[in-house]
DNA sequence: ATGGCTGAGCTACTCAGA
């Protein structure tokens, strides 16, 4: 089974590299962020022609996640908690896999920039909430995989330049603390977990060439709780949508489990 | 280098992203 996740940017705006996407790929789940929609505007047909039932917590302008998957999920979960300011960032669903069920967590973690700003406070408290969460949802079922945006940068090796970031909301200390506590509770961050050296990213911003000269940084991850871990066969950064044209800035991040 | 580029809402320009 594979499972995606990719902050498209706009769900509209990207269809078509969508739809290529999932042609090419196969993603039995994809998990999408930042889809930029209300509910009611979602493209359902279009995707549903390509064999995937859509799953939406959607926002007007902003936010906004979704499930795209071809495979039965259940339990969906719009109402994990509600944030400060009623943003939709955060969508669950059920699935069963070799008889176990597991819990996809699809999040959209707040950017946080500028620091010293309302916006950071709120990115810490939306974490903060996050990790209480999670803490919960692990003595229901120790089956969690949690995929998305999280507007992280786990370590120097995860960013080109990592001084320039030192006081970024992407990369302070105070936010990787809170990325480790999430996984202290019982998580793999999977890329890292099975690479431990290479340099990869997931991002890559629209200005000044930073694809050209890959100026990036691995913000989108996969945490997989430790009872899932050796069925974890393969993790991938597919970097093909991010080459495309009109693409997202952000680029699949994909996983497969036995 | 607080710039650069892209999308939504809307139709001029701001907000947000990272």
């Amino acid at each position: 089974m594979k499972i995606s996740s990719w902050n498209v940017n706009s769900v509209r705006a990207r269809i078509e590299n969508i739809i290529k996407y999932l042609k090419d790929s196969s993603p039995d789940v994809l998990m999408i962020q930042e889809i930029k929609t209300e509910d009611k505007n979602f493209p359902y047909e279009v995707i549903k022609d390509s064999g995937y039932e859509s799953y939406v917590f959607g926002q007007k302008s902003y936010n906004g996640v979704a499930f795209l998957s071809k495979k039965k999920i259940d339990k969906i979960n719009k109402n994990s908690f509600k944030d400060k300011y009623n943003q939709s960032r955060i969508i669950e669903a059920n699935i069963e896999n070799k008889s176990k069920e597991i819990k996809l967590i699809n999040i959209y973690v707040p950017n946080g920039n500028p620091i010293n700003t309302e916006k950071y406070e709120y990115k810490k408290i939306w974490l903060n909430t996050f990790i209480k969460e999670i803490k919960n949802k692990l003595m229901k079922n120790k089956n969690i995989i949690i995929g998305g945006d999280f507007n992280v940068i786990p370590e120097e090796i995860d960013v080109y330049n990592y001084k320039k970031y030192e006081n970024d909301a992407l990369f302070k200390l105070e936010i990787r603390k809170k990325f480790r506590e999430l996984i202290n509770l019982g998580f793999q961050d999977i890329y890292r977990f099975l690479n431990k050296e290479k340099t990869d990213y997931t991002f890559w911003d629209y200005m000044a060439g930073s694809w050209q000269k890959n100026y990036g940084m691995r913000i989108d991850h996969f945490l997989v709780s430790n009872s899932l871990l050796s069925q974890i066969k393969t993790v991938n950064i597919n970097k093909k949508p991010r080459g495309k044209v009109k693409p997202s800035d952000h680029t699949p991040i994909e996983i497969e489990i036995s």
